[in-house]
Parts: C-alpha cells; sequence; structure tokens
RNA sequence: CGCGAGAUGGAGCAGUCUGGUAGCUCGUCGGGCUCAUAACCCGAAGGUCGUUGGUUCAAAUCCUUCUCUCGCAACCA
C-alpha cells in the first residue's frame, strides 16, 4: 500500500455497565475514518478495548457478588457486542486484563522506578478516620470533614508517585512545535492554560486502598494507577515491549496517528500519556482529537423515559446505517451534538429515503422502463451535464478536505450534495420527456449513464460511513468499478450494464407518529433492572425508620446549587434535612409539601448545614420525583 | 467572581481567527413535474446575528458591559 501506515485508537472503554449511544458514537467515529483511510489506501490498524480495572469495578463487582475478573468478562462482552452491532471494523480488541498487558505495565512501572521517574513517597493529607478517606484543606467544611462533619486530623500513606515536572518543559516545547498535536484547538489552550502553565504536581501512581489493578510487582500492597494502566494499551495492544523486543507491528504502526477521545479526558491524554511516552523513550502519538458528546435529547425523549440510549435498540428501529448516519451526521466538530427521535426521524427520511433512497430508486426504474435496463452512453451531451459532472468529480477532493481535519459531518453533507445535484439533474434534462421523442433516445441514455455514474461514485464515497448501504446501491447498478480511484474520472462506469430489475428500497420512510408509539411503549426505562445490591433481610430493612413529615419550611442551602434546606414536622418535632433536590424542586412548592422521612439516620454535616434526616426521592437519570403522601397524617409510620 | 463553552429567521447549525451585500439542512406557504419511497425541482415568507457602549468609512465578525443557557468541578443522607 503505497500510503502509509495508519494507526488510530479509541478511548478503551470502562468496564462499569453497558455502554449508552454516547461512548458507541466514538467507535463508530473512529471506525468511519479507519474505513476512509483503508479506502484511500493507507494500511490501517483500529484499535479499541475495555479498561477494565480499578476501585469502582471491585465495588461493582462486589456488589453483583461476582469475582472481579467474571464480572470484567461479562461486561467486555457486552461491550464488545455493542460495537460489533454497529458493524466496527476494529483490527484489535484490546483488554486491560490481558496477561501481556499487565506484565508489559509492571515492566513499564518498574523501568521507571529505576530511572527515578517515579518514586516512593507519602501521600500527605488530612484523614477522617470514619470516612477512611483522604481530604485536602480546601474540600474540607468548617475545618471538619466534609463527609460526616467529624474533626480530622494529618495523615500519612506510603505512594508511588510519577516526577512529572521532569518532563513538563518538554511536553510544552512539543505542544508549541505541533500546533496539531492536540484538537481542537480550543481545547489545546484549556490544557496548556489551565493545566501546564498552572504547573503539574506529581502524580501519585499507585493505590493501597483496593486490589483490583495491577500490582507492583516489587511491592505487591500497591496496585498500578488505573489510569496508568489504562493508557498504555496504546502500546501493549501493538505489542511494545519494555525489554526492546518489540513486536513487527508496534515497529510498524508507532507512533498512532490519532488518539481519538472524548473531551473529558483530554488532561491524562495530552498531559499524563506524552510524559509517560517521553519518560519510556517512546515516540508521542500524531494527534489527540478530543471530541465533543452526543447528549441524548432534551425534554422530549427523557421526560418520562430514561434518556439514555443504546445503539442496539436504534438499530432496532431504524437500521445500522440509518444509526451511523445520524452519529456521524448529527455530530458538530466541536460542539456538543444533541439528538432526538424527532430529529432522527426527520433527518433518516430527508436525507437517507427522500434525497438518496429516491434517486436511487428513480434512476433505476427509468433505466429499465426506458432501456430494459440496459443504459449506454450515447455521448449525446447536453447543457446541464457539465455541472453535474464537475460536481461529482469534486466530490472526493472535498471529502479528502474534510477527513483530514476529522469532519465527518461535513464530509457527509458533500456526499448528499452531490446526490441532491443528481436529483436536480433529472429535472433539468427531463427524461420522461426525452423518452417520447424517439430521436431523443441517445441523449436519454446519456442522461441515465450519467445519473448511474453519479451515483456510482457517490456510493463509493459513502462507503466508509454506510457500508451496507454502499454496497447495496452498488450492486443493484451492477458495477465492478468500486475502487476508490475510479471516483477521480467521470465516466467509468460500464456500458450496457443491466442494473437490477426491481430497485429495492435503500430506506423506508418512516411515519413519525407511528414510529414515536413504538418506541414509547417498547422502551422501558433503565430503572427497571435487576437489583445490584446484596440481599437483605427484613429485619436489615426494618432498621430503617420512616414516617410522614409535613415540610413547614424550606431555602436554599447558602453554600451548595444543588441543596435545599428544609424545616420537617415529623410529629411532635421538628427536623432540619438537608436534600440534594435543589436542581428539580423550588423551595415555595415543597411548603406543606408531605413528604417521607428517614428519622433514625445519623445525622450529618453537609457543607456546614446539619442535616438530620433524609427525604425519600426516586430518580432516573436527571428526572428526580419526591415521594408524596397525601392522606396520612403527620408521624405516621411508613413501612 | 471555581474552570470552560455557547447565544445567528420556527428547529438544528455554518459564517467570527483573516471586518465589507447573512449562508446551509429541515419545517411552513405558493408553484412546477410525474421517472420515483405523497418522493423530486423552482420560488417566497421569516433574522436590526442575546444586551450595553466603543473602535472603524464599514461590525454577526475586533474591544467593553450586562443577561441567559449548557458542560465540568464542588455538593446530592
Amino acid at each position: 500500500m503505497e500510503k502509509g501506515n495508519y494507526y488510530i485508537t479509541t478511548a478503551i472503554a470502562y468496564t462499569s455497565g453497558k455502554p449508552h449511544i454516547g461512548n458507541v458514537y466514538e467507535i463508530v467515529l473512529a471506525d468511519s475514518i479507519a474505513r476512509y483511510k483503508r479506502l484511500v489506501g493507507f494500511d490501517v490498524r483500529f484499535q479499541t478495548g475495555t479498561d477494565e480495572h480499578g476501585q469502582k469495578i471491585e465495588e461493582k463487582a462486589l456488589a453483583a457478588n461476582l469475582d472481579c475478573q467474571k464480572y470484567v468478562d461479562n461486561i467486555a462482552g457486552i461491550i464488545k457486542g455493542q460495537f460489533d452491532h454497529m458493524n466496527v471494523s476494529y483490527d484489535n480488541f484490546t483488554r486491560t486484563t490481558d496477561a501481556y498487558h499487565k506484565l508489559q505495565v509492571q515492566k513499564i512501572f518498574k523501568k521507571l522506578y529505576d530511572k527515578g521517574d517515579i518514586y516512593k513517597s507519602v501521600y500527605e493529607g488530612l484523614y477522617c478516620k470514619d470516612c477512611e478517606s483522604f481530604f485536602t484543606k480546601a474540600q474540607l467544611v468548617n475545618d471538619m470533614c466534609p463527609d460526616c462533619g467529624r474533626a480530622v486530623q494529618g495523615a500519612k500513606e506510603e505512594a508511588y508517585f510519577f516526577k512529572m515536572s521532569n518532563y513538563t518543559d518538554r511536553l510544552m516545547k512539543h505542544i508549541e512545535d505541533n500546533p496539531n498535536f492536540i484538537q481542537p484547538e480550543s481545547r489545546k489552550n484549556e490544557m496548556v492554560n489551565n493545566f501546564l502553565k498552572a504547573g503539574v504536581h506529581d502524580l501519585c501512581v499507585s493505590r493501597t486502598s483496593f486490589s483490583w489493578g495491577i500490582p507492583v510487582d516489587f511491592d505487591p500492597k500497591h496496585v498500578v494507577y488505573v489510569w496508568i494502566d489504562a493508557l498504555t494499551n496504546y502500546i501493549t495492544g501493538l505489542g511494545f515491549d519494555v525489554d526492546g523486543n518489540h513486536s513487527e507491528l508496534f515497529k510498524k504502526y508507532w507512533p498512532a496517528d490519532v488518539h481519538l477521545i472524548g473531551k473529558d479526558i483530554l488532561r491524562f491524554h495530552t498531559i499524563y500519556w506524552p510524559i509517560m511516552l517521553m519518560a519510556l523513550d517512546i515516540e508521542l502519538p500524531k494527534q489527540i482529537f478530543g471530541h465533543p458528546w452526543l447528549l441524548v435529547g432534551d425534554g422530549k425523549m427523557s421526560k418520562s423515559k430514561g434518556n439514555t440510549i443504546y445503539a442496539d435498540d436504534l438499530v432496532k428501529y431504524f437500521s445500522l446505517d440509518a444509526v451511523r448516519y445520524i452519529m456521524l451526521h448529527e455530530m458538530p466538530f466541536a460542539q456538543d451534538g444533541k439528538v432526538t427521535y424527532e430529529l432522527m426521524i426527520e433527518r433518516i427520511n430527508s436525507d437517507l429515503a427522500n434525497t438518496l433512497g429516491n434517486l436511487v430508486n428513480r434512476t433505476i426504474s427509468m433505466s429499465n422502463k426506458y432501456f430494459d435496463g440496459i443504459v449506454c452512453n450515447k455521448k449525446v451531451t447536453g447543457e446541464f451535464d457539465q455541472d453535474l459532472i464537475d460536481t461529482v468529480l469534486n466530490l472526493s477532493v472535498n471529502v479528502d478536505k474534510c477527513l483530514d481535519e476529522l469532519k465527518i459531518q461535513d464530509a457527509l453533507n458533500e456526499i448528499m450534495s452531490v446526490f441532491r445535484r443528481c436529483n436536480k439533474y433529472i429535472d433539468e434534462t427531463l427524461p420522461w420527456a426525452l423518452a417520447k421523442d424517439e430521436a431523443q433516445h441517445d441523449r436519454l441514455n446519456t442522461v441515465l449513464y450519467n445519473l448511474l455514474e453519479g451515483i456510482r461514485i457517490g456510493a463509493i464515497m459513502l462507503r466508509p460511513f454506510l457500508t451496507q448501504t454502499s454496497d447495496r446501491i452498488l450492486t443493484q447498478i451492477n458495477t465492478q468499478v468500486t475502487s476508490y480511484e475510479s471516483v477521480k474520472q467521470f465516466g467509468l462506469l460500464e456500458n450496457n450494464l443491466k442494473v437490477c430489475e426491481k430497485p429495492e428500497i435503500l430506506f423506508a420512510r418512516i411515519d413519525e407518529k407511528e414510529m414515536l408509539a413504538t418506541i414509547e411503549v417498547d422502551i422501558v426505562p433503565v430503572a427497571v433492572k435487576v437489583s445490584q445490591k446484596a440481599e437483605i433481610t427484613i429485619d436489615d430493612f426494618n432498621k430503617v425508620e420512616m414516617v410522614v413529615g409535613q415540610i413547614i419550611s424550606c431555602e436554599k442551602h447558602p453554600k451548595a446549587d444543588k441543596l435545599l434546606v428544609s424545616q420537617i414536622d415529623i410529629g411532635g418535632e421538628i427536623r432540619q434535612v438537608v436534600s440534594g433536590i435543589a436542581p428539580t424542586y423550588k423551595c415555595e412548592s415543597l411548603i406543606n409539601k408531605k413528604v417521607v422521612v428517614v428519622i433514625n439516620l445519623k445525622e450529618a454535616n453537609l457543607r456546614g448545614v446539619v442535616s438530620q434526616g433524609m427525604i425519600l426521592a426516586g430518580s432516573l437519570d436527571k428526572t428526580l420525583e419526591v415521594i408524596n403522601v397525601d392522606k396520612l397524617p403527620i408521624g405516621s409510620i411508613v413501612k
């Protein structure tokens, strides 16, 4: 392959649960870039995978009553399933629990330790014995533990640190010398201004508070910090070896051309990761692209439903390529994209069904109707031909430009505009009028040929994005000329081909009302999921004492946005309760409301305000509702 | 004043760096066409580009004031 090598990675998915559409978006984005590069002629390696260590996972596994490894095996399978569902063409799915990865991480840790970049020290902080947590001075509330309100004491814990300061100057210079290193641009400024210029603290790179991680082999009570572990996958997945016995893959593909990641983890990828690589004397990746988020809906989708959407559900409703199209098309370059079912349906109908699907359909129908499906370019040109040809020939140039900057949405728009141009060409040339005049049949042949040729080229350019649809189109027009090179010349479509007799509908129009109704009944809120917590007995439950109380006054917490402070009459006693319901409830609306209160909960200090109980409320994503009681008098026992 | 992003016709966005007639897709309305998936094509209506002040011959674009929205952080007994 003459174009050279291309290595693209995504962030590896954290195995804490089923990935939602936003996580899957990243993989589809990477996939379309990988496929495009392959189409153009690069030798591509595309790696994704799962990040499987850490305290959160240990806790989740415990709650599910599962062995950690079993737990992550299960989730990794689910994640892989979601990716496969989207027809993602990764070359390697790496897992941080793979033996080779673990071994290399240990060796890296050791090497950096021997080198002096990692050193053993003590983590000093203010420690709350009851909560078993460290806090910084700034986190304290009235000099007390922010969690439980008790006194804290200075304490030390042994830990390993990475001496970041050894490399920050070099990193800063690298970022300055390589303006494309961090993309989009605005993110780069953020990193430089907020972190590098402010000075990077040494990073604590080991933990002793839990054990689900890669042990530090020369000091096994420590496990390696998950980020050190996770980031390394980009090289271990290729076969990097600390001792220099690298695999051929590593020699061939490193440094990576692009690390595709979510904008939230840029700090790790643009500061810690490059510094690690510098410490290991490895070349830095060429580019790190922090993509925006794909957000789901505003009120419309999330009000009564969970607003978590899964890729496999969407595919069920809209077909694979439609979902890929939505994901890629609704995402601006540097801004979060929002999707609702209404928007998805609108987009699918107008772009995929009307513009593209209908174009292919009408062109094939005419070919059959006028020439029994066999079109031959008789080279009888007309006044609209050149403009059509120019537009079609510009396509690959334009798409290439978009892809260079990773602007996939723009690339799709370029492709769609070619199909729009074809539709317009039909109205300009009036094939049905030509058909009525025997003398114009050669012209008609040329017109249809031009249309098929435009469709052929558009379909080839569509291949990285809408894999299946591209193939279906090319099959329907029955061409063998499908190489990328062939899109640079107009007129390579074979003459006298027989297109398929009955055009197949590529994308059926969706009836919005019908579809919304289907989704409405079909999608079950995430809440209705199996229990994740350990079983308890009725005695355990009876330990909780709950009564009906009436809110007699309520005000905003002076020092916290999300908290409300209520005075609640629970029958013979007024309790002050702090609750995190400010985003949903206004103080006035709560007054006189009867709610269920847990009254034997240990008193707590929340940002300086004492809370003597808890108001029961249910929540799903961002929807939150306080449990409301009407008829029962104040003080009634709830059980 | 915690950090950051944004505010452009009914909706979603581009244009802002490098000032110079406000553009795209969808929707609405009117017309055309009939090959096609009630699709396609053409036209129209609709924006003083969030607010204040300034720089300039000229501001969506540069500087400034304020307002609002959204992420993140803190906090959700």
